[in-house]
DNA sequence: GCGATGTATTGAAATCGTCC
DNA sequence: GGACGATTTCAATACATCGC
């Protein structure tokens, strides 16, 4: 379960900062200075324990703790009084700092265990307002920059489906005009691989939708060095008050750093440039890529990524997604530094 | 054949929107 | 203004491929 794993982590990594000698002493105790985690959750987290389950999840997480506590940037040492646990309720409204733990009300920690993920959002989201205002619905990205190429994955689809299967004749001739019921009913006949009659539209329909995102947020980012700048810090998750990231690498690796301000990224880099471009693979992508220079050391450093825009639940299904990459370890990201 | 790396799919749970 | 299905967002896991 996904949701028993995130809680693992998440509250174990709290747990390991209040200076206790082991995971299973903290779970028996159920300290006071945790806030927010109820006796279910501890009867979860124990019965987990005793199975085995994400066994490794509890010694990372745990470790994590305790190297928070430790640090210089971090605890220090001191053995702090609070330790709030957000849970699985999202903030209402926008909430843009990730964290998952709130320690003595200051230190925001944010809790990513084998992840590269920065944001997973609607397309135009990201490509048309730059993560900056959230607006309600979002619409079908395809439909609006790949109408033409769009319509012509879903007539072929249509062909192949009066050949090869059964009980498809009521689809109608405009994917645009597609019933919940028939969107659902596409899923199965093209999950996994488009069949191989499709592969074609289906290229040109990659092409054409990685084109036009890249154009519409080329033309959205525009040309000032500011409003590109800000475009990157807000890609990278960097907020007005610094937080800090715990976690592991998708190799298992602990990962400890501290997300700083865009003040602070300033101090240390000079903003050269942040580009996109559009990229043929299966699916449609966008890379991206931010160009800088270390003040200190007048030296040049870079950071990148790419975006897929897709179907978060199978082919022909619902609105698209666009689930942006960084591609640059953590720990070599400008405007991340590693927790000392 | 196997680990490392990269890509695609699935799942849960929240919020949103619409209808009554 | 509440019920409930649809949509959106969170992000992890499954699968494919590459290099040896």
């Amino acid at each position: 379960m996904a949701t028993l794993r995130t809680e693992v982590t998440e509250i174990v990594t709290g747990l390991g900062m209040l200076g206790l000698a082991s995971v299973d002493e903290a779970l028996a105790m159920r300290p006071a200075a945790m806030i927010g985690v109820g006796d279910d959750h501890y009867r979860k987290l124990i019965a987990a324990r005793d199975d085995g389950k994400h066994r490794v999840q509890f010694e990372e997480a745990w470790a994590n703790g305790v190297a928070f506590a430790e640090a210089e940037d971090g605890l220090r040492g001191r053995v702090p009084r609070r330790v709030e646990w957000k849970g699985p309720h999202q903030a209402p409204s926008y909430e843009q700092t990730p964290a998952d733990l709130r320690i003595d009300h200051v230190y925001l920690v944010s809790c990513k265990y084998g992840s590269r993920l920065l944001h997973n959002v609607s397309p135009g989201h990201l490509f048309e307002r730059l993560l900056a205002v959230r607006q309600g619905s979002a619409g079908d990205w395809y439909a609006e920059v790949a109408s033409v190429e769009y319509q012509a994955l879903y007539q072929a689809a249509r062909h192949y489906l009066a050949e090869h299967e059964e009980g498809f004749d009521d689809l109608p001739l405009a994917v645009t005009d597609l019933n919940a019921d028939q969107h659902k009913r596409l899923k199965l006949p093209f999950s996994r691989r488009w069949p191989e009659p499709l592969a074609e539209a289906a290229h040109w329909f990659s092409v054409a939708v990685s084109q036009a995102s890249a154009e519409r947020w080329l033309s959205a980012l525009g040309h000032r060095a500011s409003r590109r700048e800000e475009a990157l810090w807000r890609l990278l998750r960097l907020q007005p008050a610094p937080y800090f990231v715990l976690g592991t690498d998708h190799r298992r690796r602990p990962v400890r750093y501290r997300v700083d301000t865009p003040w602070d990224f300033r101090q240390r880099f000079a903003f050269k440039s942040f580009d996109v471009w559009p990229e043929a693979r299966v699916q449609p992508v966008v890379r991206w890529r931010g160009d800088l220079i270390v003040r200190a050391t007048d030296t040049p450093v870079h950071v990148d990524g790419h975006v897929e825009v897709r179907w978060s639940h199978g082919r022909f299904q619902g609105s698209p997604e666009a689930k942006v990459y960084l591609k640059t370890p953590h720990l070599e990201t400008p405007g991340y530094s590693e927790l000392a």
